[in-house]
DNA sequence: CATAAATACGAACGTTCGTGCTAATATGAG
DNA sequence: CTCATATTAGCACGAACGTTCGTATTTATG
């Protein structure tokens, strides 16, 4: 990796931390410069502008999130495992120290949704991949025999995916320290509502459901 | 009302629907002046700050959200029907004309989650707001009997606040012309796991959910 | 109608923004 | 070690930022 490679690197990790604060417009070449100790210039030569500037850190993103989330999850067998640890993966992600402001993603998706441009085209293709990757997982599972054949593979990510949401919403602005808890709980809600073998009635009927998150915790722990 | 009064109103107007769409700190003073049709020094008096127009803007923003989705819902009837006028009146407002940007809050959440100061505080504040009403209408919910007494109503929320983040994204970002189904899709599943009167398991697992969501659509439109 | 108060404007402040240049320095291949 | 190339720094630019100030104008009050 030639010197101009690694400081580029270099750079992109701290933006990515600065952005996950920030947020990709919060970007700045001047701040950006300073606390990678270098002219603004200097690392201006790096991209050639802002937004390129800002695409490189999406990409950047995007491969630490496929590091970190994506790929550690493969080693989860194929079905609910598998929905579990991407899930688990996905919490834990935007929780990580190198995210001091959480998900990149979730920030990014909020700032530019209504800015047209590359950036929301490269943000949109990133988001989509990622869906369609949480679908290939709940169609595995459909497969495995584990959920049922009717289930809406679509909704059940979209659930998910708000759940995601939710938990970096209460956790980061409102400081909820049960955000986690209520996600898997949200999960395991969602996993059995499609599952095949159903909770008897009586079960269900006298509070199954805390009782069945309680345990899947446990198991997590 | 004065004459004052008057522009700081038709400010604050313009203002939110800047923000929706360009986040609190997309807000310019310059440019809010020249969409007013006024001089950056003339709108600057009325606010004093820049932090204190991004304020206003906020108290502004909660007071349409108020008016637009907390109040029409009450002349629901308390129970499950107010749950849904409220998460109804919600998905509106953020496909809302007003609103380019779609929900105010949810783009100042994702932008001021890791910015202290005064905007996040009165943030924060108005967020845990609008949960406790939340909390609040699952809680007669389950006085008139529709929900069972053990239903957890702050996982309730906490889910029902992520399927509205889900939709705001997958419309704002992904262009997702489904997200409003998806949603109420959501809730009614949320409803019906804390019914009282559960679904017989035949019905349910010959695929009752999307039937019950159809018929809940009809009786919405 | 006169007059005090409220409201709006225009010009300018010091900073920071992104982006061009050119010159200096560091890197790595021969 | 040499030298072409890649990398960084220095400097300057026009524009926009939030903010201040003195002044003009409009509004409401007696």
């Amino acid at each position: 990796m030639s010197k101009g490679e690694q400081t580029r690197a270099a750079i992109l990790d701290k933006a990515v931390e600065t952005a996950s604060r920030l947020g990709l417009e919060g970007l700045t070449i001047g701040q950006l410069a300073e606390a990678s100790g270098m002219s603004k210039s200097g690392l201006f030569a790096h991209f050639g502008s802002r937004e390129e500037l800002q695409l490189a850190v999406l990409r950047h993103g995007e491969a630490l999130f496929a590091q970190n989330v994506f790929e550690p999850a493969l080693s989860a067998a194929r079905g609910v495992a598998r929905i579990r640890a991407l899930f688990r993966n996905w919490l834990d992600w935007t929780e990580s120290s190198e995210l001091p402001g959480g998900c990149l993603m979730i920030a990014a998706a909020a700032e530019f949704d209504d800015r047209p441009g590359p950036v929301r085209d490269a943000l949109a293709r990133s988001q989509r991949a990622w869906i369609a990757t949480l679908r290939k997982a709940v169609g595995m599972a459909i497969e495995t025999g584990e959920l049922r054949a009717d289930t809406d593979t679509e909704q059940f990510v979209f659930e998910m995916f708000g759940i995601s949401l939710a938990t970096h919403h209460h956790r980061r602005l409102l400081g909820e320290p049960r955000a986690r808890q209520r996600a898997l709980a949200g999960l395991e809600r969602l996993i059995a509502n499609s599952s095949v073998t159903k909770p008897s009635a009586a079960h269900t009927e006298a509070g199954a459901r805390p009782a069945r998150v309680r345990a899947v915790r446990a198991r997590s722990r």
